[in-house]
DNA sequence: CAAGATTGAGCCCTCAATCTTA
DNA sequence: TAAGATTGAGGGCTCAATCTTG
């Protein structure tokens, strides 16, 4: 065996998260968009919208979780406000923030995605992995996320 | 508990998955360009180069190890080309293949950049996980990678 | 015609600068 | 002065079309 730094394992840890990550995202985004035309994208911010009890977020958190910058953020905004699926609000409190607000399309567009979604994870994921192991890669990879990207868990906003 | 279908636990196993993937990749990529001037890209590109026996790569090899298109990575060694870190060689038994090749300076300037490299993988994720959950995280990927990213493992090209 | 690689067009993201409000 | 959000400039990736060789 060549034992060279370029084969660590570290190394190879990383390089394995990396992998299966974009392979696993492409993989359903392929399947995202033939099923419901929704972008990776469009999906996870309409989802985060969801979630919530108000179903709206500030620009600026919904950013962080996203994993986006605000600029990309606004864009994105941008593009969803364009097809009706979110609108902005104003910030009453404060008048330099806003909101994204789901719209009741939107609301509908990302019911009737979520479903096929999830089939398909558990048709790519499921396939690799058992109900166990996937268990154990949650908890696993929650500790790294916590370590890794603060601001990601999405505590309560308040306005 | 809210149990609708916005917070099942496979949507939120990928949703960890691309998180931690992608903030543990900016963390990384940050440091790599402080201490090595190489994008994350390129440290990809020139560390499968260096494990290679020749230190050479067939295009379309380069593209999948990569997961890039082949139009990606086309760009991808234009650019390291003319900063002089690989070179271009045609393939001698079938000319419509290319070889993307490690120079001299490539190898010098990865093999600076590796040992840094490893030391904040350490860091970042030496904090998270222990050994032991390390190596569990290495092995449940390695199966997820497999069945999602075929093309990825390197596999012997012969030419 | 199929496969390897490249080029042109277009999209989306980031960084830096700007504007408004606290 | 700092914080939230937006805009302009620039870079890199993908898709589709093209060129060359098998």
């Amino acid at each position: 065996v060549a034992a060279n730094a370029f084969d660590d394992d570290r190394l190879t840890l990383v390089g394995l998260l990396l992998e299966s990550s974009s392979g696993l995202g492409r993989t359903l985004e392929r399947r995202l968009l033939e099923e419901s035309g929704l972008s990776a994208q469009w999906f996870e911010i309409l989802v985060r919208l969801a979630r919530t009890p108000e179903h709206r977020l500030r620009m600026s958190d919904l950013a962080l979780q996203a994993t986006l910058t605000p600029s990309g953020l606004t864009r994105a905004i941008d593009r969803l406000e364009e097809e009706g699926l979110v609108r902005r609000e104003s910030c009453p409190t404060d008048r330099r923030g806003s909101f994204a607000v789901l719209s009741a399309a939107g609301l509908s567009r990302i019911t009737a995605a979520v479903g096929p979604h999830i089939k398909d994870i558990e048709a790519s994921v499921g396939a690799a992995l058992t109900k166990t192991e996937r268990a154990t890669l949650e908890s696993l990879l929650r500790k790294l996320r916590d370590h890794v990207s603060p601001g990601a868990t999405p505590a309560t906003s308040d306005c």
